[in-house]
DNA sequence: TAGCTCGTTTGATACACGTCAAACCCTATT
DNA sequence: AATAGGGTTTGACGTGTATCAAACGAGCTA
């Protein structure tokens, strides 16, 4: 169940290193000095339980996150109440770049389970980045992988349908979680329907339609929370020729 | 008419320097000798004509591109034929930063009329930062702001109703014509009603019908691709409540 | 100037998704 | 173990936007 998503090999070493980050985010060929520089940046890591805030939108900026396990959302919110969630994070990726612009957090990240981050001192990284150009280009590198993963969102967003919307989303969770060396076809939601309505564009209760039907044609199978994709290609069929790239994190 | 937000005197001064650059996307304080160094490494001017696309998807990437002037529509593809408006560009905008992440750009960017601009080789930018830190993290900035307005582009097409979507383009086009001189309640669109769904997740019927009903009120006036904003507190209070600020590019 | 093409407007109709509502079933709390 | 609360599913119905279609107008070409 929810083990096998934690207890498999992790292809990434999550565990290994001080904070992991070298695997994880910054898998960049560094000598044995640079290494201990960049150890000297990265400040112990940090714990946050379900629910709990990262950081907030205004909140002034000091640092990005990297995500060493668990499972984040981030959103914007309006002072109605409607709120968009803009991703979903995991392993081995960077939170908080939207704060950079104004030195400001432009949105708020929220532990969906139990969590564990490096925070990165960003003036620190950017000086470091100063001395080794592998790590400052790698830093222009995950920024502009943000760019691109948004504007697929975008398209996303913008183009297609509810059902197509579904399958990307349960396609890109997948991919990510089999790039993370957990099982591809059979994963735990770790967000409510109403959380991927927002960040899909749509409500609750079509998530919830439109899964059931995936599961009446024998696509998926849904039990609460634990998702088995029985026909990846039918959902692949759903997008192909919609994205470059199945969308979203 | 199309004169007017051209010939007034322009705040940010496009036409001063060699490439206006220092003046228009890196407003940064550098010495005399800095300078000399950024004006070497800034590539001569370029010039495109209406349609011309500056650079395609898939095409390596060496450069991002500063709009000096004209406008730009930037577009993701699929292969079925559907496409993505991500974003409309004008001038001391930066084009072509999504394509670090992966040495290839990941949109088309296209002239929507005449224009000019300048070519910023990426990794001359890159070690120039590493002499330059304000310039290193100008462009951190740079990219971070693109960030998050993609997350109010999100934002807009994953809450907002039809009207509310056209209201926050009309009044970030007016805030972005206003912040270059120009006048921020009579503009010309330089795209189409088809390019302006496309980037608001609407069909072009819809936005022509918005766009007729909005009048109607009294709100804006239309002529053909002429706009006056009449009443902006109007526009302005049926997107309150749904941003941070109003969306998009 | 005439004629063609393409973008735009407007109307009638269809449909996907949202809204409202009720019942169900986990999970958490005491 | 009992209860309360929140997330989920499913149904019936309403509505906003898409779709299909036709007429119009502006700009370009010959």
């Amino acid at each position: 169940m929810t083990e096998n998503a934690h207890s498999t090999t992790n292809a990434l070493k999550v565990s290994c290193s001080n904070c992991s980050l070298r695997e994880l985010c910054l898998p960049v060929e560094l000598s044995r000095e640079e290494m201990t520089q960049l150890d000297a940046v990265i400040r112990q890591s940090r714990r946050l339980k379900r629910g709990e805030a990262l950081f907030r939108s205004g909140e002034t900026f000091k640092s990005v996150f990297a995500v060493r396990t668990g499972f984040f959302k981030t959103c914007v919110g309006s002072h109605d109440g409607r709120e968009q969630v803009t991703g979903f994070h995991m392993s081995g990726e960077l939170l908080g770049l939207d704060g950079i612009a104004a030195n400001a957090h432009g949105c708020n990240a929220l532990a969906l389970e139990d969590s564990e981050v490096c925070e990165l001192p960003f003036s620190r990284m950017e000086s470091l980045g100063r001395d080794i150009p592998s790590l400052q280009h790698h830093f222009f590198r995950l920024m502009s992988r943000e760019i691109v993963r948004d504007q697929s969102v975008m398209l996303l967003l913008g183009n297609m349908k509810a059902d197509e919307r579904l399958a990307a989303f349960l396609l890109n969770l997948s991919q990510r979680f089999s790039t993370r060396g957990f099982a591809a076809n059979d994963f735990i939601l770790r967000m409510s329907r109403e959380e991927i309505g927002s960040f899909l564009g749509l409500k609750l209760e079509t998530v919830s339609r439109t899964l059931s039907r995936f599961q009446a044609n024998g696509w998926i199978t849904v039990e609460h929370k634990h998702i088995q994709l029985i026909q990846p290609p039918a959902l692949k069929a759903m997008i192909s020729g919609c994205a470059n790239q199945p969308a979203a994190h």
